[in-house]
DNA sequence: GCACGACATGTAGATATCCAGATATCCGGC
DNA sequence: GCCGGATATCTGGATATCTACATGTCGTGC
């Protein structure tokens, strides 16, 4: 026995929670609570550069929280089912904790709206 | 308006996800779904120097994650209700993503027998 | 009041994380 | 094949985090 506790594998949920901890991450999943959104909404919804923006899908889709698909020039991304029950869950008790407050959806709708339907510019 | 999503918050959510995000707090957080320790007991399970058990602690504590109780020399901590049901509820379901796993409530049960009922040494 | 044990805190070094800017890749249209 | 837009990756520097060792504090018993 090398350590006790050995047996609870404590890593993938460090690696989840250490993904969703930043505080600019979880904006990004509040966003994607609402619907699948491309970089360029993000990147407008929380006014921050591009390269950072896709840093921050990269750890999150790394870490398995969300799904990237291609359509042409844009990569939209969505929250990703778990396929870990316990590990939805947690996420579903967390996506709760924002959906539904003000601001979220509306502000969405807004940024969707001012960048164009299925566009970014 | 300063920036979009302003209006969520997500601060005190980033807060409480560092502080468990990390892999030893995470063990602590296992061991502590069982029921109170005092400090020697996690020191004792982790196989952890002193310092970094209190260290990791303190974080918890200061996240509110924990409670800390004095009796006589012994400083017992137990998983703190969150006044918040949102957060109490993302807590829950990551506590049972440990419980009921095979190995954590044994191990501690023979930590706490080893070190003796309701003493360290 | 003194000594000892349990716990907390200060300090320093190694490591990881975050951000901004520049650059690279990938795709669609010509 | 070339160009332009959307996205990804590389780079550097600043900042935060983790750990270990030493030291400080608090409470108990003599």
């Amino acid at each position: 026995m090398l350590s006790p506790l050995a047996e609870v594998d404590v890593r993938p949920w460090s690696r989840l929670l250490r993904a969703v901890a930043d505080e600019t991450r979880l904006r990004i999943v509040a966003l994607l609570a609402e619907g699948e959104l491309c970089v360029c909404h993000v990147e407008a919804a929380l006014a921050l550069p591009q390269p950072t923006v896709s840093r921050h899908l990269g750890v999150l889709r790394a870490a398995g929280v969300v799904d990237a698909r291609r359509d042409g020039t844009w990569v939209y991304y969505r929250l990703a089912p778990q396929p870990r029950p316990e590990v939805q869950a947690v996420l579903d008790e967390l996506v709760r904790g924002f959906v539904g407050r003000r601001g979220v959806k509306s502000e969405l709708v807004r940024i969707k709206k001012r960048t164009g339907p299925g566009a970014c510019d």
